[in-house]
RNA sequence: GGAGAGGUGGGUGAGUGGCUGAAACCAGCGGUUUGCUAAACCGCCGUACGCUGUUAAGGUGUACCGAGGGUUCAAAUCCCUCCCUCUCCGCCA
């Protein structure tokens, strides 16, 4: 959510960044809307201030003796229209604040203008994507021999895009998971486990609420969202809490499941493990200085480059354009993991800076120390990483012309095998 | 799931309709004193929003005592609903 006071007195700002994003602006009924809020309150609190007034009298008189009837009977009219304005009050807020939550974040200035993934920019790309003088086959072959990966019962007992991972599969999984916790641990962050499903107020504090609401798993019963993403849980961990400045930077790591529903998703984009409604990933999330962010989202993106360095995994890091990077974020990077079986780029990771748009919804400030005052935090996340994909990146880039798949060496020590066959 | 108790400012904790945005104490900040530390003493010490002020300091008003409604001229205080915590019982990985 953006400050009302920054839409009011840099509208043109505001209006070319949501226009950069591809989106519809709606700032004038917003600023519309705002001026009636404040005409409102305006005349509300004249006739509050009457109201205390009048209602300290009454007590006086009352304890003197007096009879105050008059004054009471006057002051009903007073009450009824507070009443009246009160209701008013309430519906151009509740108006504006879901007006408001439909604006989205506006893009910082070094992100390129663009509209669509083309118009992204790789800066950045590591990794020889392959030397093999055999025909290179996509995971799903490969598990299908190897019967490491049942997508057809998974069918069976739940849906599509609900596998069960079979053996070495299953262990190679969890020594991912192992691995990317042990990393981030090394490098500050505070493993967390957290709630797999959250209630309303933490769905709306990331941003799943209103605008991606579609993505979510939903228990009506009780009213539960199933995650998306560890970020939710996690970033909503500090929600209504405010820091000491000194305590900042804080930087969390949380292994989740992840449900979602991608409703419309179809084709060769969902093959074997490329988009399931349930997997796993190791999120990383931080809550930092405002004049800190953007170090600590080229220092959050090292980190989950590290990962694909150290399983020896082409990949390539995009900075994504203005019209490409989502409703919630200034600045976004995407990694993408080289499939050699597939001859594709899969992403795996996802870093993004959300300023104080996720902070302002869910209240997260530090106490300045320059100023004495309340101010927001910056919050960022990243994956680090998702695991099916690169689960498939390693089975095709590993693999070998029988059919099996080398584990890479730094998960060795965690799977206690060093082939799948 | 059943029965009971409770949720007040950073903390402890007063406060059952008007003089309470909230005592007192602790913590924190500033100062006096002091060779230094400690102690003592004095002062300050919530947040949001509106108006005003040069996008300042400040001034002023409103709201907030778990959340949301209601009663009343007036609510931390009375009533209703919900949430959460604790104790006991039941159930259970």
């Amino acid at each position: 959510m953006l400050d009302i006071k920054v839409i009011r007195e840099q509208t043109e700002l505001v209006k070319n960044g949501i226009k950069a994003k591809n989106a519809d602006d709606n700032i004038d009924a917003i600023l519309a809307l705002d001026n009636q809020r404040r005409t409102l309150i305006g005349e509300g609190e004249t006739l509050k201030a009457k109201r205390n007034e009048v209602s300290a009298k009454v007590g006086q008189m009352k304890k003197s003796g007096e009879d105050a009837s008059s004054v009471i009977e006057e002051m009903n009219s007073v009450k009824t229209r507070i009443q009246l304005i009160d209701e008013g009050l309430k519906s151009v807020e509740e108006k504006l604040e879901e007006l408001l939550l439909t604006v989205p974040n506006i893009p910082h200035p070094s992100v390129p203008i663009g509209r669509t993934p083309d118009d992204n920019q790789t800066i950045f790309e590591w990794g020889e994507k392959s030397k093999n003088d055999f025909e290179l086959k996509p995971h799903w072959d490969i598990t299908n021999k190897l019967g490491i990966i049942d997508f057809d019962r998974g069918s069976k007992v739940a849906g599509a895009g609900f596998p069960f991972y079979v053996g070495k599969a299953a262990i190679l999984q969890r020594a991912l998971i192992n691995f990317f916790l042990d990393q981030a641990g090394e490098h500050g962050y505070t493993e967390l486990q957290a709630p797999i499903v959250v209630n309303k107020d933490s769905a709306r504090g990331t941003g799943q609420i209103p605008d991606k609401e579609d993505m979510m798993y939903v228990a009506t019963k009780d009213e539960l969202y199933m995650i998306p993403t560890a970020e939710v849980p996690v970033t909503n961990f500090h929600r209504k809490e405010t820091f000491e400045e000194k305590e900042l930077p804080i930087k969390y790591a949380g292994y989740t499941p992840c449900f979602r529903r991608e409703a419309g998703s179809y084709g060769k984009d969902v093959r074997g493990l490329n988009r399931l409604h349930q997997f796993d990933k190791v999120e990383l999330v931080k809550f930092v200085h405002p004049s800190t962010s953007y170090d600590e989202l080229e220092s959050l993106r090292g980190d989950a480059e590290r990962l694909l360095q150290l399983l020896g995994l082409p990949y390539r890091v995009l900075l994504m354009c203005t019209g490409d990077m989502g409703f919630t974020q200034t600045k976004k990077y995407d990694l993408e993991v080289w499939a050699a079986g597939q001859q594709k780029w899969l992403e795996v990771s996802s870093c993004s800076n959300f300023e104080t748009f996720q902070a302002r919804r869910m209240n997260i400030k530090f106490k300045s120390r320059e100023t004495g005052k309340q101010e927001f935090i910056h919050t960022l996340n990243g994956s680090g990483l998702a695991l099916p994909r690169i689960v498939a990146a390693i089975i095709e880039n590993n693999q070998t012309p029988e059919g099996k798949v080398i584990v890479p060496k730094v998960l060795q020590q965690y799977t206690k095998f060093s082939v799948i066959e």
